[in-house]
DNA sequence: AATACACATGCATGTTTGTGCATATTTAGT
DNA sequence: ACTAAATATGCACAAACATGCATGTGTATT
């Protein structure tokens, strides 16, 4: 075993655990207390744990994971989803389409709602098996390798028996006149057919992306019932979406 | 055998292994530990992994790493999943239930595997997406939140219309003459559709889990085609199914 | 065809790194 | 303060390493 497996290993269980004991991973990973010790300081040494006296512990708190670190604007979609949570009540139906920015507001569901989640995300399917009180339903069809959503006539079936609450829809480009566009046919396709089936649909676009547009229609503007940006509500850039009718958060 | 041969072969390795060892690379491709190391740094220098003493592990962090390294018996498994790959041809029709060792499995396919696979698992799914020459279809449904597959009748009802080659069936507890059984009722009910429509059946169990048993039955053992283990297929252990007729690798 | 040249590879060399053990010292908990 | 566990330190040894050199192999130039 190489010595940054063991590290690997160490920093794994100490993430797990909040703590590990020296002899413990000398009889897990089968090898001397002394080595365990120096890799413990190595660790120590670059910051990634703290040494204590038999072991080591979680150091500070890491910031962001890195899969947080990797979303593109990461702290306007934060801002952007925790005024859409209010939004969905317990023991509502929703269906959340794919994206970052529902990956997001997936991630800050609190722990105790109860509601029933249609998705055809696989990330977000898999965010929600860990939220107890949440019923998932993945929503299958062929899926498409960069967005890891599934898409098509299948999709587009399983969509025709649901009666949804709401329905939040990824928004690639939205404008006030043209409504919704996004660029892949088949994406298209079956957005359109996610929101037929809701009675509320949220776009929670970053506001870059207001008065853009993509080669494809998704939906026109009257369909949609709430928009939601990192903005403040009375800003002026939503203006034309409030006179359009449209709710604003 | 080329230079660049060898780094395919070390990128590949190391993307299925997480890593790689310097010896072990050089007794398999037939060249000095020196070229091994020439080539490591190579590799490293362009970022393409990450040389450490004795070998080389991969470079960035990869999602969901840390739950391989929490799979049981991990080593066994990919023993078992490396007789498995050779089942699968170029253009077939998979159908690739859920489980660790269908994931490991997934793992350990080949970059270039040009097939159709068909799942409900959410991890494997996402493996898959990974793959460019596989077309993957998510076979949707409710979600079991621990085992992270879909079940019910939704997914009974996607495979009605499938008729695949080859069927990997998760394998909790199989015996030569009750056959495979499994515990939780719904899942028990949707592996049952799974396996009536594919020409070959293959179950993976652990040589632990032959000959026990558990309360619902999956499958009769006659309709299994092939069973693969950690075992050397000679193993007495297995007698009792080559009697029964089934493969075994 | 002959030559030059770049490149890949294996081997010999001396060096560095990782590990375990023995010993002395420090620490934490009674 | 006393004691057992944990730690630090020095040392030994093997494995992995870098380096220079000789050989082979293929390609381009004359």
């Amino acid at each position: 075993m190489l010595k940054q497996e063991r590290h690997n290993y160490i920093l794994e269980e100490v993430r797990k655990q909040n703590k590990v004991l020296s002899s413990e991973l000398s009889q897990k990973l089968s090898v001397s207390e002394d080595t365990i010790r120096r890799d413990l300081k190595e660790l120590s040494d670059v910051g990634q744990i703290k040494k204590v006296h038999g072991g080591a512990m979680q150091n500070g708190y890491i910031p962001f994971s890195h899969k947080d670190r990797e979303i593109y604007a990461h702290e306007e979609k934060v801002t952007i989803v925790r005024k859409a949570i209010q939004l969905i009540q317990d023991d509502s139906v929703v269906v959340m389409d794919g994206g970052t920015t529902n990956l997001e507001l997936t991630r800050q569901l609190p722990l105790d709602l109860k509601a029933t989640v249609f998705t055809n995300s696989l990330p977000i399917a898999l965010q929600l098996s860990e939220h107890p009180g949440v019923e998932t339903i993945f929503m299958g069809g062929k899926i498409l390798r960069n967005a890891q959503v599934a898409v098509g006539l299948d999709v587009i079936n399983f969509v025709a028996d649901i009666h949804a609450d709401i329905c939040f829809i990824g928004t690639r480009s939205i404008h006030h006149v043209i409504g919704i566009t996004d660029f892949d046919r088949e994406e298209t396709q079956t957005k359109q057919a996610l929101i037929s089936c809701a009675r509320q649909v949220v776009s929670m676009p970053l506001s870059e992306k207001l008065n853009t547009t993509q080669p494809f229609k998704v939906s026109p503007i009257e369909r949609v019932h709430t928009i939601i940006t990192e903005l403040a509500p009375d800003n002026p850039l939503l203006d034309n979406y409030r006179k359009a009718g449209l709710q604003i958060l």
